[in-house]
DNA sequence: CCCCAGTCCTGCGGGC
DNA sequence: TGCCCGCAGGACTGGG
């Protein structure tokens, strides 16, 4: 479930490894019958090898590996991908490997158990038009409580339902939507179009905070262990969920039981105690 | 445009 | 005890 703490600590821990000095991508390997990974290996490696890597960014929950001539290396791990410095958990699941000259880390591994994820070698032209304005919010680490209101108050969508689409803001999923919104004292299925300004802006306020705090902590790692960050550790935030995934156990806050519902069919936890419906 | 359901994919945990 | 079903949800697609 790596959401944007997750992919941010992903980002942070390749960026020692690569960014600051003259990478150059040497070699990419992957498993006989490749999945998830576009175009064609042979054409990534036409494409990519030589290639200097110039910056190492993150558009939502992706990573990307700018290079010097514009292309760009998108890593798209949605529910079980890892970015990897050392060694892979094992090597039945690993997908992709690239060889870097030049890096204090000679080489990045992109892992992947169930295999939706993605790698992606795009042209400047084709980054261009799926990280389009249209089809990718704002940040939510940077979204304002004013951008927020202006792409989602006019919908009577639930308003948890309206936190995992991309388009509105970019970065949370499932897991951070129920903890923010617990932040922000506001009920999941509240329709956008209910929010007032005071309490978008304390939505805006529980992003930050929560995504901040979550990155501080390297993510969560839940119980099936999968989420490492580049090095093969645990992150630790999945002990300071307040809701998520702790239905009938008390609010920390109020001591109410937590509940569970299930919005868009995906589970939603909220306590009835402090999210009251307005 | 808006919204929902289905698809991909594997490991696991609950239930019988 | 062992097996099987269904759930986990990120991004995308197609249909109403």
């Amino acid at each position: 479930m790596p959401e944007l703490p997750e992919v941010e600590t992903m980002r942070r821990g390749v960026l020692p490894a690569v960014g600051g000095r003259i990478v150059t991508i040497e070699k990419f390997r992957c498993r006989h019958r490749p999945i998830g990974i576009t175009p064609t290996i042979r054409s990534i490696r036409r494409r990519a090898v030589g290639r200097t890597v110039a910056a190492v960014e993150r558009i939502g929950k992706r990573v990307v590996l700018r290079l010097d001539d514009g292309q760009a290396l998108v890593f798209e791990p949605r529910m079980t991908g890892l970015i990897l410095l050392d060694d892979a958990p094992d090597r039945g699941h690993l997908r992709l490997r690239v060889t870097l000259a030049g890096a204090r880390a000679d080489r990045l591994l992109f892992w992947d158990r169930r295999g939706l994820g993605r790698v992606m070698l795009l042209t400047a032209g084709q980054m261009a038009e799926r990280f389009a304005p249209h089809r990718i919010g704002p940040d939510a680490l940077a979204v304002t409580a004013a951008q927020l209101a202006a792409r989602l108050a006019a919908s009577r969508r639930a308003i948890k339902v309206a936190l995992l689409d991309q388009r509105a803001v970019a970065g949370i999923g499932n897991l951070y939507a129920s903890e923010i919104l617990h932040r922000a004292r506001i009920h999941p299925a509240a329709p956008c179009s209910d929010l007032t300004g005071d309490q978008w802006r304390a939505l805006q306020r529980a992003i930050r905070t929560v995504l901040r705090a979550a990155i501080r902590y390297e993510g969560s790692t839940l119980s099936d262990g999968t989420y490492r960050n580049a090095l093969n550790a645990a992150g630790g935030y999945q002990n300071q969920h307040r809701v998520y995934d702790r239905a009938r156990l008390p609010c920390p806050d109020c001591g109410t039981r937590i509940q569970r519902i299930v919005q868009g069919q995906r589970s939603t936890f909220f306590c009835p105690g402090c999210q009251g419906r307005r």
